[in-house]
DNA sequence: AATTTAGTTTGACAATAGTCAGGCGCTGTT
DNA sequence: AACAGCGCCTGACTATTGTCAAACTAAATT
């Protein structure tokens, strides 16, 4: 029984299609393809697993299961959403928000269209979501940074979390080419005069659709370890009914926007903008953040939610 | 070493989205889920399958990679094509054929969008692919019945053909109820002239997007074996120059309707109708369609060709 | 309370898939 | 011509996954 080898010079690309095609489309098993093809299983192994490093194959959990969720389908009627997506916990809320970060990337390139243009916030969460992104390429998007850079020790900034969605999903970056936080009003002004940056923050107003996250007004937040906000500053706020801080703004449980130290200060977006965006995507959990998660559900900024189930069953419970 | 148990009444919705998470997305093997959810590995096997049937997973080879072979590049800069989908051969014409269905129901999708308007052939090329067609929604899709139906003895006929793309893509479906052909002029125009017929007639020149087969002008051709023609008729049209049949009307190598004894006769759209579509997806492979497929690639019909690789070599080297 | 019923879970076994060290054949070099 | 380098393929082994009949559970019925 002599075995028949295959004669072509090398490993050509079409045996690979070939065999991809017969496992994942027509079903057949390894040795039934090793037959036909007439090579050994191991090869067989082998071309399958090029054809999915070369992801000729896409496996993938469709986003629709998660908001099929009771608690994603009564957050949905509540709060007039189009859609919610609920994840289950894991043990420890790190890793529950990791899960969340890549809920919210597996949703978000379904919700773009071409010609989109998508504003980006800044945060832990949007950096993870951009992370776990899948490479897609939406025809003619432009990405859009919201909100100035800060200089973190944590490796992530407003501009990387714009430049990262913008190579996965093959889009013009439009960033913001200065601090999040200036010293003075004055310092601030003198920026926003400057042609470029005029303009820029003239381009970042123009976005349709948003991923954004929400911030608490804890004093260990991030708004104040990042510098945006001293422990003080954010007390005033907090004082004036400060419930959350979305894209470095304070709102309060209604979602509106509370005038304080930083007015003026702040160079992004404002809140009042990111209102009742054509798709507004939240990614949000963890226990701190329930209070101005409902904020922004309130304030009109979101459609589309990302979320654990145990975060869901505690948005429901405190909005009763 | 008590064994915990689920203590959930039944089998809740979330295990298994759980289950399917942890391994489509995280890639936990079966035995560690199992010990995660305290259930057995032959449970987690049962959440996994359930959720696969429910299609919480989507496995798929990405069409875009049949587009990457070589000859799918020629002939897409041959004939100026948006994009080919060649797939590989398999032993005999008929499951070659089957797989090129299959090939095109992974591709129709992909070029839908919402309020698109979608015009339907008939054959069994186009009836496959219908069968293999995946459920997905598009927003206000609009499928149209492009040719009268005939009673075959085949099981598929044009109003099947068209009803089966709108169940699956769950659209409205605007059919035609009448013959495709008809004995004599004079009931062809009676027919147009009632209302409704005139209103349909009229509603299917209005697609934007279409998928189509072409038949041969052999004497056991479908056009003939169907009834549309008899063998005589056919024979008129090969002698004024047919070289192949789409959507009932004849045409010569350069893809232009041929006039002849079944004009007025037919009920559907016409070829002229038919040419530079913005999307024109022909499904095509049989030797027998060489020449009939490059009347209407050059005829102008097409966009977007699906096919095989034998039959792709087969039009570029006819075509030099 | 006993029994039926329908759905779910399980352990033991069978089938299928993944790994890896070594072999083979082509190519280009000394 | 001999040899080294490299990529691809293979067999034998291990790991993972699928199957199925029997056991369990809870709710409905007698």
């Amino acid at each position: 029984m002599a075995v028949k080898r295959n004669l072509d010079q090398h490993s050509s690309e079409d045996v690979i299609v070939e065999a991809a095609w017969l496992y994942y489309e027509e079903g057949l098993n390894q040795n039934e393809i090793a037959q036909r093809l007439s090579v050994s299983r191991a090869t067989v192994v082998n071309y399958l697993q090029e054809a999915r490093e070369r992801s000729y194959v896409q496996i993938s959990l469709s986003p629709k299961v998660f908001a099929s969720h009771q608690l994603a389908h009564d957050l949905k009627g509540k709060f007039g959403l189009a859609d919610v997506i609920v994840l289950p916990d894991d043990a420890g809320e790190e890793n529950t928000a990791w899960r969340v970060a890549r809920g919210a990337a597996r949703l978000v390139p379904s919700l773009l269209n071409a010609g989109d243009r998508l504003g980006i916030a800044w945060g832990k969460t949007i950096y993870d979501v951009a992370e776990h992104l899948e490479h897609k390429v939406v025809d003619n998007l432009t990405v859009l940074q919201l909100v100035g850079s800060m200089a973190t020790p944590y490796g992530f900034s407003a501009d990387v979390c714009s430049s990262r969605f913008a190579r996965k999903l093959s889009a013009r970056c439009i960033n913001l080419h200065v601090p999040a936080i200036l010293s003075s009003k004055k310092i601030a002004n003198l920026l926003q005069e400057e042609e470029l940056i005029a303009h820029q923050l003239n381009e970042i107003t123009s976005f349709n659709k948003t991923v954004f996250a929400v911030g608490s007004c804890m004093p260990d937040s991030h708004v104040v370890s990042s510098g945006v906000a001293t422990r003080e500053e954010l007390q005033i706020y907090v004082d004036r009914g400060a419930i959350g801080v979305l894209c470095g703004r304070f709102i309060d449980k209604n979602g509106n926007g509370i005038s304080g130290p930083l007015d003026g200060r702040i160079l992004g977006i404002s809140a009042e903008k990111m209102r009742n965006p054509e798709v507004g995507i939240l990614v949000s959990t963890g226990k701190e953040r329930v209070r101005p998660t409902l904020a922004a559900l309130n304030g009109g900024y979101v459609t589309h939610l990302v979320t654990s189930a145990h975060f869901a069953g505690e948005l429901l419970s405190l909005s009763d």
